[in-house]
DNA sequence: CAATTAGAAACCAATATGGTTACTAATTGG
DNA sequence: CCAATTAGTAACCATATTGGTTTCTAATTG
């Protein structure tokens, strides 16, 4: 339950605005029934959506959410940047500078992390939300 | 303060044992002072790495870890699959299966993130500690 | 004006993390 | 055997994050 799934969540909401894509707008409601939570917990993460240029998000009757371009142009890696965690993370204290390990650690770490979280987000790059509904509505396991 | 860097702090210390490989034990004491935290810390950490067979202490007057192989054989990767987090989590509450996109959503993202954990890990394997402490003694700051 | 909706604040429970203190068990050296 | 050292461990604390809920406001529609 505590488990940060909050990327995971944002990818779903943003493949069920990619099925209505150029057709209606879809609701915190819709969305929370799909995902299986609360409306809260979808309009917070559609709100960094908002912020983040993806959604435009109309208040209101009638109103709710709709993708801001095409769902071909939009990656899981435009999510990730929104709504991603670093998997990794340097701790706040910093090393000891006494140490001939601890004194450059950081940085040697740092570049090497980078590296392996590019080639993770080069991957995330090669997915649209238009390739995840596709694939949803083409095995719909029953 | 609260920023996950476990995994970090795991390989601070492989690289100082790296540094110290086939020479004397180090004791967590004088890992904490180079990470600059709390032995305790330390050995909770070490526990870990004891476990997953990379490390071996000993207890008593003159103990302290050594690392099980040499340096040039423990990549990132090891440490990883011991202290690391997955980047991404699929949430605990199970998509609703009377939606198009819910009933198969899980799976569907569930490929495309191991394609791109898979890339991080790939990078990851190929840098070993003995890498790190080499650079880390090539470029010391000052 | 009534209904609907996003936005938002306030609060809660569970969990994770870093930190600290204090103990036990094992090992070494005198 | 005894003292010192060290890993292992438990207990506890403060802080932060997360998912969840309730409740409100503001905007929009008809």
């Amino acid at each position: 339950m505590y488990t940060n799934s909050q990327f995971a969540v944002a990818v779903h909401m943003m493949t069920i605005l990619a099925g209505n894509y150029g057709q209606q707008r879809v609701n915190s409601e819709l969305m929370a029934r799909s995902v299986n939570t609360n409306p809260v917990i979808i309009r917070r993460i559609l709100r960094k959506l908002v912020k983040g240029g993806l959604v435009a998000a109309v208040p209101g009757a009638t109103g709710g959410s709709v993708l801001t371009r095409p769902p071909e142009q939009i990656s899981l890696l435009d999510i990730y940047r929104i709504e991603g965690k670093q998997p990794v993370c340097l701790p706040e204290n910093n090393p000891n500078p006494e140490c001939l390990v601890g004194k450059s650690f950081k940085g040697v770490l740092c570049s090497k992390l980078s590296e392996a979280e590019q080639a993770m987000e080069r991957k995330l790059a090669e997915v649209t939300i238009a390739d995840l509904y596709t694939e949803c509505a083409e095995f719909p396991l029953f």
